[in-house]
DNA sequence: GTTATATTTGACAATATTGTCTAAACATAC
DNA sequence: GTATGTTTAGACAATATTGTCAAATATAAC
């Protein structure tokens, strides 16, 4: 299932800073096809592309690792019925 | 990557209430060989899955559910450093 | 032991996903 | 207009993942 906001929410913010997809695509090591596919959610963004990403782009990495696993999790388990239980039980176990 | 953990959580359950595979397989839809590799691993089980294999397995739902959300989290972000504030943001917004 | 049932394995075709390439579309400056 | 740089789209091979089948292995009952 296809995943839109996130990229898009990286596309944002590239466009603020008027940084090329260039300079993002190398630092994750892909090509500008790719990274454009990425921001359009036609490819999937991994975990451990957020740092590199997020350095690229100088913004808070935090604040991006954050968006991109709760919004993976909204993604994968909106609506399933316990889905608040079963992220308290994570929490708990931290 | 491989998950191995809630395969094995639901084979055991499965062992102690001697429900064969081919009752749960039924269930969801699939032949023992992909039922038999779900449970070792080796093949992704689904959300989708959740609810009639806990019916077939005569368990509560609500547990297997948390157990598999909660196994699926943990394996896609154990160790990433803002993963409790991303739980939280989550809970919030639910 | 034999037989019947249950489970796992390996091979396989089908399908899905990947990143790259080329070229097209778009934008900006001159 | 042209030239330059940026982004996107389509086609593609490579890779990964899927579920099934047939055969092998394990388990249980007798």
């Amino acid at each position: 299932m296809k995943n839109t906001a996130f990229g898009a929410y990286l596309k944002a913010l590239r466009e603020e800073k008027k940084i090329p997809q260039r300079k993002v695509a190398h630092a994750i090591d892909v090509d500008t096809s790719t990274l454009s596919k990425m921001e359009l959610g036609e490819r999937q963004i991994t975990i451990g592309m957020i740092k590199p990403w997020a350095e690229a782009l100088s913004v808070d990495f935090k604040e991006v690792q954050i968006k991109y696993i709760s919004g993976k999790i909204i993604h994968d388990f909106d609506g399933q019925p316990f889905l608040k239980e079963a992220l308290q039980s994570v929490i708990k176990e931290l």
